[in-house]
Order: structure tokens, then C-alpha cells, then sequence
DNA sequence: CAGGCGTGAACATACGTATGTTCAAAAGTA
DNA sequence: TACTTTTGAACATACGTATGTTCACGCCTG
């Protein structure tokens, strides 16, 4: 139970000291109370391992590494029984600083608490496991919040990461510019959702156009006539507002299909609303009042249609039965929201293979040239849940 | 705009041949498909700078940090310009060889995109940007997936972090004995959630007593005299089934204040629930199609209250008219379902606060001996929302 | 028995940084 | 002028790892 006394022999031939240790007999090892926090340290290297196994540092280094290089038998066993007795782990700083290379990409969003992009995360983090790589995940909003130049912060990543994946990319940064600037270093790089004007990143995006399409006709089917879109739009302080361009392109289609259907256009059910939880709620009580109640509403994520839904709620109209609500993204909570969302789900764990092995591609042929960026387009799935039913008369 | 050309002195100098440039003129540049992407690296380092500068290596890493040590004025100007221009960035692998700090703490949590961990990681992620810290955030499940011991686990971390949060100990880490055996190799290590028996290991918990009581005594001022509570359970693959921890703890305290409130105790009214969306569902069924049917429901966590209000409204059951439903945590969607859930939030902000303060002091006193582990605990607020009103005769 | 060869392991070095130590030149003092 | 003190900066080293180079030893062969 007590694993470190394996330690103690190595620790004290390093001259540690042991202070502060209690032990106690069997029979009273169930008080809960007792403390025995030492003083030793645990930090393995091939030094020490070497120096207990009399046999040089570089030999260690060759028997744990599998180095092509014959070693003896005997020594071999000595030296690996030895690692594993001590817990070797080798230091990451130091293997890091010698190979040039870290084993660990940045995963970078606008906000990394935010609902797609934890389901990016949650698929990319068991991929990249696989993968045997790690990753850190990185807010921009915060950075931009602690005043930390965007550049800056990119040149910090580059001296950590390997490589770097961009989740929604121009939101999160703001300047493309820089990013091109950044692709044009030979960081290894690949946005995700967005993809950056040129062909010097490689991207994964979504089919927005299938993706709309899909809705739209949906809902089309259905019988409806009067849809309304809920899009979103965010802004930087200081730099106006800017339409999310996502968002944006669903628009786009959006407007070109219910022109396609003959349906008139109606620039009241078309709201932009912030990106806040309140937000959507906000979008369907002005929808509500105003004079040409729709049937439909498409939220651009499904957090907008939880707040569709509430206004809905609140004020007596029932969903789907006076109004169908559909949206993007399928987060986790949409199969249990009530009712269940009817939304248009983001094939997260094909992003997150795309974009990860695309990036691991780049960064282990980093010899490659001339550089081609890759591009990737993953399809959406229609998800019909509760939320949508035929237009009643 | 393109910065690259501030390296090329440099890189020339350093033997870097530029290939697979084109340069437009400016008429063109509008041109989207241009591809620059360049052989260039950009990996700055002092010993570059100090060549660039003819100094030695040394200055420009004393000028660079300030070293209490008089440089000529002249020659400080003259490698801050060439840093700043260069956009000089310390390599971290090397910084933390050397000063053995990596400036940077593991977030270990069962599941890093479990809403609960979400709101935590929110919090903590802009609290350690302030404090000068990074954080690598950690999924134990995934590493447990991928066969990874837990043992084996933390000592890769030892090597790459200078301390650790564990949000839900022992869930995450099934034994708690491991928390002890590392807290007794003196890494830093403050417990979130749960407090590892013994006072080897600081924590952060929540007042469980105080907002269990706060949530049935306003049920209970509501006039409710069948209160229903669904708790969590999980299971390790062979390891049977455990109760989780935190929701033991309430439920006792359910258990006792129900009791104490003269209210039957109905085991048929008390239901444990596995960890996936579905499940509060499933819970909400069982609960309605019992025989005796409760007039309110405390759910262990705001996802589960969710379920419980789809199977309401799906089997037509009004809530809050015909059922209370309350939970805990306040994740950001409880403003947002339909009804607004009345909750007992935990405070996040607080949690990240007192918890990474503690683990940064550990960090920093790390000579400190004998070592005291510090206990904290959060006081939870009860926020009244829509879901829960007086019981209908 | 001498020369060549294969084997196994030590020795040496580099990665980029921070910092203790040394040293030369300038400045001050007797 | 000869000595000491101060100043400014180079020199040297260490962190832990991976790997190219060297080297000693034992074995085989002519």
C-alpha cells in the first residue's frame, strides 16, 4: 500500500531525506486521521535509473526507446524491471526540448465552454487519445479579455503546440489576416466550421447549403408557409457589429429556398439576436407579437430554439401543434429538451477525425512542399424529433 | 503586411533558404487563390538574438528578464527592439527544464464536457489566465478508455504540471488510495466536489447539508407533502455498481429532513438514475406511472430535472401546476428550459476562486513544512425559478 | 598468432534557457 | 604610477533526453 518505500533506496542515494513520516500498526490503519505527506520527490530520470542499474545514461535512454541497437539481454531486463519499479515517466520538457516536438496540438474557440464546441472537443479529446497526442484547449474570448495580443498569443502557442486547430476561426481571432500571416510560417493548421479565403489552410466545414436545404424543405413539406429565421449576429467592442458568417450563410440560403417555394419573403420574421442564453427567448417574443405570427421558426443553434421555445411556452402556444421549431448543431441536450428538438446534427466525430488527422498530417510530413492545403466538407444529418409537425389549419 | 520579412535577415543568416515564394503586384492581390505558404520557421530563440545583437547569449537573457544586473542602456534598447521585432517568445520546453516550473496545472474531471465540469472549467480557465497559469484540462473516462492505469496517468502528469484540481475525486479516479499515494509525493492537489477522507489532500466542497435543507424546506413551504428524489448512480465495468458519493450525501440529508417534516418516507419515491440524458426521462416515467404519484421532484443535477420535465409534458403533466420539479447545480441552460428550473446553484466562481488560490499557494510554499491541507466549502444559493410552486388541492 | 570484425556499452554533444563564475576594462584611490 | 574597486559582459554549466561517435573486448579466420 505505502508504494514509495520502492523509492526510498534511489532517494536516499540522492541524498534525500525523509521528514514527517508517520506509520502505524496494521490494526489502526483505519483512522482516518492519520497524515503522512513526505517530503520526497518522485521525478525518475534515466540518470537515476543508470546510476541503480551501473550501466550509463545513454544505454537507459536506448533500452526504454527501443533503440535499433543491441543490448544485452540481461541488462535489458535489469533496466526495464527497474523502470517500472520506480515509475519512470520520461520528462516531457526535456524530450520535448530535444526532438522538437511537442505530442500536443492547441485546439482554439471562441469560447471553449460553449455548446458546439464542447461537443468538438468531447469527440476530438478521445481522438487525439488515440492518436497519442494532447491537447490544449484554448478561449480566445478570455485571452482578448487579458488583453493579450492576438499575435502574441499565437507566437506563445507556436513554441508549445505542433500544431493548432481553429474552431470557428475568424470569430475566434478576429483578424484572418493573422491566420494566413500564421499558415505562412509552416505551423501546421486547420479551422474548422470556417474556412479561411485563399488555399493556404487547410479546413473542415459544413455542408450549410445540404444543411439548410434539408430544413427548410422539411418544413416545406409539412405544409408551412410562414417561417422565420433566427440568425446570429456578435460583435467586438469598438469594431461594430459583424455578422457571424456562418450564420450568415445560412441566411443566404435560407432566403434563396423560401424565394425558390414562392414563399414571400418577409424581412419581419427574419431576427439577428446575440449569442446569450436570454437571447433566443428574446428573438421569439418579438416573433410572437409581432403582426405576422409564423408557423415555423429555424434557430441557427439549437440554444436560440431553447429560447424559441420558452417564449413559445410562455405565452400558450403550443410546440409543434401552433408552431414547429427547428435549428442546427443537435448539442447533447436536444433529445431531451420538451419536446425534443427537430435540428439539423453536426457530424462531430467526422470533424473531429477530418480536421485531427489532416492536422497530424500535416505536422509528421512537415517536409512536404509545396504545401496543399486540404479540404474537407462533412455532411449534415436532418434529426426529426418533436419539435416539427404538419402546419395545422 | 506580410511581417514574415522582419525574419528573413536572420534566417539567411542562419543558412534558411527561402523557397516556393510568389509575391504579387498590389493590382492583384485581390486574387483569393494565391498560395505564399514558405519554408520559413520561426522559432526565435535568444541565443539568435544575441548573435543578431553581438552580444552573448547570457545578456540577452538577463536583459530579457530583468536580471538584477547593470546593462548599458545602449545594449538593452537595442535587444528589447530586436526581441520585440522578432516577436521573441521563451521556449517553454527549455524555461521549465530549467527552472523545473511548468507554469501550467491539470484539470482532471470524470468527463471535461459534463455540464457540471463545464461551468467549473469556464470559471477556472479565466481565473488561471489572470494568475499567469495555463491549464491542460483532462477527461479521466477517455483515459480510462484507452487503458491508460490511473497510476501510469498521474505520473505523466507529475512530469508536465506543477499541481492538479480534481473535480469528483474519486469518480475520476475510482481509488481514492491513488489521490493519497500522490498527495504523499507532495504534488499539489486540492479535490473539487469531494473531500478524500484523511487531511492529506486540501479541498473544495459544497455545503451539500445546507442546500439540500434549503430546497425540501421551500418544497415543503410550498405545502408538498409527496417529495420524490432522484439521486445518481454509476458503475465501473466490473466493479458493480457505486453509489455516487455526492448524491448519497444529499440523500441522506432528504432522507432525515423528510423524516423530520413528518412526511412518510417512500421508497417507491426515491429512484437512482445512471449518468446519461435518457435517464432523467426514464426516471420521470417510472415516477408518474407508480402508484403514487409525487406532487414535486428533487433531481440530484439540473440535466436530470430536464428529463423529468420531458416525461411531465409529454404525459401531460403540468408543470409547475401539477408538479414541482426542482435539481441542483444551475448549469446555463436551467434559465432556459421550459419552465425555468428553480435550482440550488453551486457558485462557480467561487469554486475556481478558493480552489485554484489554494493549489497556487501549495504550488509557491512548496518548502512548506510540515504540510496542512486546507478544507473550504462553497455555500450554494437556492434560486427560485418557475418550476416549483404551491402544491394545487 | 596476428589481423579483422562484430558486439555491447561508454562517451560526447545538442536542444534553449537561466544563472553562478570569471574576467577584462574602466574608474576611482593612494 | 600602482593599486583597488566597480562595472559590464563573456564564459561555463545544468536541467533530462536522444543519438552520433568512439572504444574496448572477445571471437573468428587465414
Amino acid at each position: 500500500m505505502p508504494y514509495f518505500v520502492f523509492f526510498l533506496p534511489l532517494l536516499c542515494k540522492h541524498g534525500y531525506t525523509l521528514v514527517n513520516i508517520r506509520l502505524q500498526k496494521p490494526e489502526s490503519v483505519a483512522d482516518a486521521g492519520v497524515t503522512f505527506r513526505t517530503e520526497v520527490k518522485i521525478k525518475v530520470t534515466t540518470t537515476d535509473i543508470a546510476k541503480l542499474a551501473g550501466v550509463s545514461q545513454s544505454t537507459v535512454s536506448r533500452v526504454l526507446n527501443e533503440a535499433p541497437i543491441r543490448i544485452s539481454p540481461a541488462r535489458k531486463r535489469k533496466i526495464l524491471a527497474l523502470a517500472e519499479k520506480l515509475n519512470y515517466t520520461p520528462n516531457r520538457s526535456a524530450r520535448t526540448l530535444k526532438m522538437g516536438k511537442h505530442q500536443v496540438i492547441a485546439v482554439m474557440a471562441y469560447d471553449i465552454t460553449d455548446a458546439f464546441a464542447v461537443e468538438c472537443i468531447s469527440m476530438m479529446e478521445s481522438y487525439l487519445a488515440e492518436k497519442q497526442y494532447r491537447a490544449e484547449w484554448i478561449s480566445c474570448a478570455y485571452a482578448r479579455r487579458q488583453k493579450v495580443e492576438p499575435k502574441r498569443m499565437l507566437a506563445e502557442l507556436a513554441q508549445s503546440v505542433d500544431g493548432m486547430i481553429v474552431i470557428e476561426a475568424d470569430r475566434a481571432l478576429k483578424d484572418a489576416d493573422l491566420l494566413k500571416f500564421w499558415a505562412s510560417t509552416n505551423i501546421p493548421m486547420v479551422t474548422v466550421i470556417r474556412r479561411i479565403p485563399g488555399d493556404m489552410i487547410s479546413s473542415v466545414t459544413l455542408d450549410d447549403e445540404a444543411g439548410t436545404t434539408r430544413l427548410v424543405e422539411h418544413l416545406v413539406e409539412l405544409g408551412h408557409k410562414r417561417i422565420a429565421f433566427c440568425y446570429h449576429r456578435y460583435k467586438f467592442s469598438g469594431d461594430g457589429l459583424s455578422c457571424h458568417p456562418t450564420a450568415a450563410r445560412r441566411h443566404e440560403v435560407f432566403k434563396r429556398l423560401i424565394k425558390q417555394h414562392g414563399l414571400g419573403e418577409d424581412p419581419d420574421l427574419q431576427i439577428a439576436v446575440d449569442d446569450n442564453p436570454k437571447d433566443g427567448y428574446e428573438a421569439g417574443r418579438m416573433l410572437i407579437s409581432g403582426a405576422n405570427l409564423p408557423t415555423a421558426i429555424i434557430a441557427f443553434k439549437d440554444l436560440i430554439a431553447m429560447g424559441l421555445i420558452k417564449a413559445c411556452y410562455d405565452h400558450g402556444i403550443n410546440i409543434p401543434g401552433n408552431m414547429s421549431i427547428a435549428s442546427f448543431d443537435n448539442i447533447r441536450i436536444a433529445e431531451i429538451t420538451s419536446p425534443a428538438l427537430t435540428t439539423v446534427a453536426a457530424n462531430y466525430a467526422e470533424i473531429a477525425r477530418l480536421s485531427i488527422d489532416e492536422l497530424i498530417r500535416q505536422i509528421e510530413n512537415a517536409a512536404e512542399k509545396p504545401f496543399k492545403a486540404s479540404h474537407y466538407v462533412s455532411e449534415p444529418e436532418l434529426i426529426i424529433r418533436e419539435s416539427t409537425m404538419p402546419r395545422q389549419q
